[in-house]
DNA sequence: CCCTCCCGCCACGTT
DNA sequence: AACGTGGCGGGAGGG
């Protein structure tokens, strides 16, 4: 095949696919791994199937979900993609499936995608984090006001209703399948007249680790003035206080991952605190919100500072504000109207992302992560590590990560849908049709002719 | 030795 | 029942 790269997404592609390459024989996981008890750890120079005889003895680095997580973002991360089959990219990646799902997760809670529908993804890219942060900072707040009566900042406690695993005391009886606590996730965007709420039953069950420990895990910065944790605190918070020694260390387990996975998206950063082992985690998704001049955001360079820098810049995650009830009302409408609401939202993501491309086409690195196989260049000794590549970074990971909008009605079309897709979705996602009753009537002259 | 954290079994949810 | 998801923790690699 002698397709000569013309764009520098397809050569990033074809970097990713190298690098997938050579992790894993992408024939081998598809085909049989059902149940076959595999031995573990082998596979080092053994097979091949045949290919170029390059293999480095193996080493599990190579095989960490952030690679695989930027060589994912890699593949994707452009604006002709729509679908993402995890079949395509368990293969395409040289992975089993169950790494995509890790991968997938994560990334769905930041905003990057969302789930479409069985085996299948939408991409949004990085153009959804601002959103989704920001949803999930709201979301936040709202459920610190209405547990802690005292809001302040300070790494206070828990803030989220996280239940535990099964209850060990308390009532021990069989089947009474109450309605335990779960619940954030679900957020009626403008419920206040009628029903107060509606709780989701059924609510995903699951929905226990990965996903939602990502979100709660980015909540812990949005929410708190520290913006440096280390992975156990973190448990720590996100269990509340009764940790067992068991829970704590799965739920750090789970911590690793994700903090992998952020890290490679750059929202987050790997900082060793002082001359203590155990590294900490800097948040690295803050952003400056200007004047709504031309809408151009742009990312705060960290000033290395610890602590109390967020005064000084002031700052808001995004502010993406709009005429909510208005926007609602359409989206009601548009969902309504279509069968496969995702497909009409995605068309206005793509619109919308098509218009800014003109903009952004103009070579610039697309995504926060690193080339493709490039290992991260760790911290070099000292704590303070370089305070000049992180800068760069920043430069880099803003470009992508906010586009620069050319003008006042771009950005706020811009806005509008995706603070439409974000509305709809939240409300198809829980699988609710409270919307249908709570807006149906009134809102059909929208869309429809 | 302890910290990281990948692998994949298998339970649970969906179709 | 088959298949899709993903919780969970053993235990190996790495420092």
């Amino acid at each position: 095949m002698a397709a000569s790269p013309s764009s520098v997404h397809e050569v990033a592609v074809a970097a990713a696919a190298a690098a997938a390459m050579e992790y894993a024989s992408p024939q081998e996981d598809q085909q049989q791994q059902k149940q076959q008890a595999r031995p573990r750890a082998m596979l080092t120079g053994a097979g091949g199937g045949g290919a170029k005889g390059r293999h480095h003895a193996y080493s599990r680095k190579d095989k960490s979900l952030g690679l695989l997580c930027s060589n994912f973002v890699v593949m994707y991360n452009r604006e002709d993609v729509e679908s993402i089959g995890l079949d395509e990219a368990a293969k395409s990646l040289g992975v089993e499936r169950r790494r995509i799902y890790d991968i997938v997760n994560v990334l769905e809670s930041v905003g990057i995608l969302v789930r479409k529908a069985k085996n299948r993804y939408t991409w949004i890219g990085f153009d959804g984090v601002p959103m989704a942060l920001q949803e999930l900072k709201e979301r936040a707040l709202r459920e610190k006001s209405g547990l802690a009566p005292l809001p302040t900042e300070q790494q206070s406690a828990a803030m989220m209703s996280d239940d535990e695993d099964d209850d060990k005391l308390g009532n021990p009886d069989g089947d009474v399948e109450e309605s335990e606590k779960l619940s954030q996730t679900v957020d009626n965007p403008s419920d206040k007249p009628g029903a107060p709420r509606c709780r989701l039953r059924s609510d995903h069950r699951k929905e226990k680790s990965l996903g939602l420990l990502t979100q709660n895990f980015v909540k812990l910065f949005l929410t708190t003035e520290v913006d440096m944790v280390s992975l156990d605190e973190a448990a720590k918070l996100l269990l509340g206080e009764g940790h067992e020694e068991t829970n704590m260390r799965t739920k750090v387990r789970r911590l690793y991952d994700i903090a992998n996975v952020l890290s490679s998206l750059n929202l987050i950063e790997k900082v060793q605190q002082g001359d203590t082992r155990k590294p900490a985690f800097r948040w690295l998704g803050r952003i400056v919100k200007p004047n709504a001049e031309n809408g151009v955001t742009v990312a705060v360079p960290l000033p290395g500072k610890t602590l109390s820098n967020k005064r000084a810049f002031g700052t808001e995650l995004t502010n993406i504000d709009v005429p909510r009830s208005h926007l609602d009302s359409k989206i009601q409408k548009k969902a309504k109207l279509t069968q496969n609401g995702g497909d009409i939202l995605k068309n206005c993501k793509l619109t919308v992302q098509s218009r800014l491309g003109q903009s952004k086409k103009n070579g610039i690195v697309y995504g926060p992560f690193h080339p493709a196989g490039a290992r991260k260049h760790e911290l070099d000794g000292g704590n303070k590590t370089g305070q000049m590549e992180r800068v760069e970074d920043w430069e880099s990971f803003s470009a992508s990560f906010q586009p620069q909008y050319q003008n006042q009605a771009l950005s706020d079309l811009f806005a509008h849908y995706v603070e439409a897709w974000k509305t709809w979705y939240s409300e198809f996602a829980q699988g609710s049709n409270i919307m249908q009753r709570h807006f149906g009537q009134s809102v059909n002259h929208f869309f429809i002719g």
